[in-house]
DNA sequence: ATCCTACAGTGGACTTTGTCTAAGTCAAAC
DNA sequence: GTTTGACTTAGACAAAGTCCACTGTAGGAT
């Protein structure tokens, strides 16, 4: 992640402790927190961080293009620093677990004209949902 | 949507002027209306309707399957009366706009077993992203 | 090294969306 | 017409997120 943060700083980024935090706090695989997950955690290495900071930070990086905001539940939105590869998720209905996945194919081809509605299409965001190995019992 | 009050009629529905007036609502074609916004229309036709019956009867109708609950964006959850027809979402990024779109092809079969970790996957749910004719702009 | 100041952080009030409860009301079975 | 349990209501409460006036500081200038 300091990859990150040398990018940041690059873009005329002020560094902070509290935006190192963040950052530190977003390392990883399959990883996809939520706001106050993020200040839990980010709240263990650096107390004083506020709430507000940790939203100002996550909405500042989300506009950089550097995460990704997922809305795969109804509840809050989850922050995913795998933002350089593209892909969908899957959900587990019952517990929330999510996974990155690659599907084949492209759905945006599936879409056929007649059903664009004289839409300008950029995007596609595909969701699986199902019951983990966990979840799905024996 | 009398088709709907008699159904639910018939599944021991308790008729009351507040749930015919949520279903009256919820009436048509490409409706995606979140609570508060049925909530609005309902006081119109029934003054001293609360919240929390809209909020009641909404719940009802999605878990008897008479409903579906959409989460398009990152803000309150849509209601949709076209349960019995699949499909999926094109959502306007500007102004929110919705319409119900009929991909072809299987999304789930574009999802390999390597990539499926284990989980027992039975739905997906697709969101096409773009402009729509009058937010493109001329 | 110190100063300066525009940018960043803070706590708290506020908003939006949704849930819950205790008390009152009424649909429908008899 | 009475009865009764399901339904409705107002308002308190909660979770997620935004906004603001004020305070603090990173980093360039001196
Ligand atoms: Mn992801
Ligand atoms: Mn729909
Ligand atoms: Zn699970
Ligand atoms: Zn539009």
């Amino acid at each position: 992640m300091s990859d990150l943060l040398e990018r940041l700083r690059g873009r005329g980024w002020r560094m902070t402790a509290q935006r190192r935090v963040v950052a530190e706090v977003l390392n990883g695989e399959h990883v996809h927190l939520t706001a106050d997950e993020v200040h839990a955690r980010a709240v263990t290495k650096l107390p004083e961080i506020s709430r507000a900071t940790v939203y100002n930070t996550l909405g500042e990086l989300v506009s950089l293009g550097e995460v990704l905001e997922v809305t795969t539940d109804k509840r809050a939105k989850r922050y995913d620093p795998n933002a350089h590869r593209p892909h969908h998720h899957l959900v587990c209905a019952r517990c929330g677990a999510i996974r990155d996945v690659h599907p084949t194919g492209n759905p945006l081809a599936d879409l056929p004209d007649t059903e664009r509605f004289g839409f300008t299409v950029s995007d596609v965001e595909v969701t699986y949902r199902g019951l983990c190995p966990d979840c799905a019992g024996a």
